[in-house]
DNA sequence: TTAACTTGATACGAACCCGTAACGAACCCG
DNA sequence: CGGGTTCGTTACGGGTTCGTATCAAGTTAA
């Protein structure tokens, strides 16, 4: 993946941003969209403190956010048995199919970048 | 620009959000950034109905987007003279900061990603 | 002039989200 | 055991956003 300049960068998140709304998807907060895709790409296990300190925001904020991509089904709380004040998120299937398509909703604007 | 893995693609969006999330940046939902780039990004006049009618997206829910966004200096709304029915919205020089900051988040993350 | 249409904004009740503070439950350690 | 700490959640008052319906103002055309 060679390098981009910062029109294309913009251009690039211009074109996603913008399919993914035509498309009707959930309308996700840049909060929520940072969570969905930490636990979907980076080594476990994802905690409400853990995030919250990545992310540099409140606790409850973290639970809100969890609140409503577990609501739209694209993740999950499971109670972690070695520590049971904690909970640990997992990935769900809708989930995985959300991000697989949002990936090549990318995709398809690095190409049509490119073909510019 | 060359290709992107699907991954690399999901892993892009992942530092780039998170790294405008640590920085207390506005969290901007999908609606209110894809109003910004499309005033930025493509040619003008840009007017509640012609981007209700490209995003797919009810009339009202763009007004309260711009509302969003102007409150926050991002962007101007202005009186179209030829028809003063109408309004443009304009850029504004921190709305041209705030996306120049952010293109080089996203020319950040792909330089780490590049360099994996 | 007047009737029909278009444009963006507003009203509405419901739902969501904010940060701070407080909470019960679970863990740790003396 | 019992006090202190840590965990995620809830309470709170205030602000934001939702979609539908309606509105006043401006434009168009009979």
């Amino acid at each position: 993946m060679a390098a981009m300049t910062p029109m294309q960068a913009l251009d690039l998140w211009r074109r996603t941003t913008v399919e993914s709304v035509r498309r009707d998807g959930p309308d996700l907060s840049a909060r929520q969209m940072a969570l969905l895709l930490s636990v979907y790409l980076t080594p476990p296990p994802h905690t409400v403190r853990g995030l919250s300190a990545d992310f540099k925001v409140s606790k409850p904020a973290i639970t809100r956010a969890i609140d409503r991509l577990e609501k739209l089904d694209l993740i999950r709380r499971k109670a972690d048995e070695s520590d049971r004040r904690s909970i640990l998120l997992q990935r769900t299937v809708a989930g995985s199919v959300f991000l697989s398509d949002f990936a090549e909703l990318v995709s398809a604007a690095v190409g049509e970048i490119a073909a510019q």
